[in-house]
DNA sequence: GGGATCGATAACCTGATGGCTATGATTGAC
DNA sequence: GTCAATCATAGCCATCAGGTTATCGATCCC
């Protein structure tokens, strides 16, 4: 069972995925057709792409006639800013309990 | 050419990989033989990732004898956060545009 | 209704990747 | 010198992921 950090890294380390994704924080809300315009690959490619940013919690999708429209979820990412801060933070306390360890043996 | 943001969301996309990289930010340097007891794959598999790690810059190897010790470093997540927080930003400033507009209609 | 457009799904193919075993290269112990 | 230990590399295999084309469903336009 994956968890959070699994998901969202295996989502974003795809480059083509994680450029729709980029251009929707960029320039908002897009239709496929126009995000598939400017991917490179084809429109079943992006709509994949898509699903799976969906499945991720990365993305929205809003339904008007026949276009879907998608949007960047930036909240998705507070998982990934959060194992961040965790490793700085791991490497800080090792780096506190370095410094207790000398500031004892200054004693 | 894969750019910065490619090998570091490659890299930490898979479980075990990530998992080692943890350890090594939590518990500071190890040595091969340790991060394989508790890795659950076999040497070589360890040995492998290790080695994607380290191209990736977010691991140092220090050679000690028949030993090697590897350590994180944790400098080499620099251009994660920079991704997170620039898509942050596109968001932020998205947002101000949208106010921005706003206050014009206001008038 | 009939045809065109938009996006999602299906089916398939291929390359990359992560795992394994086997072995090599070095170093340490005796 | 010989054997054991440690890690890296080689070679192989199975799975997966991203790409394609073909097609379907739904919506709009005439």
């Amino acid at each position: 069972m994956p968890n959070a950090h699994d998901v969202l890294f295996r989502t974003l380390a795809d480059p083509t995925r994680r450029a729709l994704f980029e251009r929707l924080c960029r320039e908002g809300e897009q239709t496929v057709g126009a995000l598939t315009a400017q991917s490179g690959v084809s429109q079943p490619a992006v709509s994949k792409h898509l699903g799976v940013l969906r499945l991720a919690g990365l993305v929205r999708d809003r339904h008007e006639g026949r276009q879907t429209h998608y949007s960047a979820q930036l909240g998705a990412l507070a998982p990934l800013i959060d194992w961040t801060s965790q490793m700085a933070g791991f490497w800080q306390s090792r780096f506190d309990d370095l410094e207790d360890l000398l500031k004892r043996m200054d004693q």
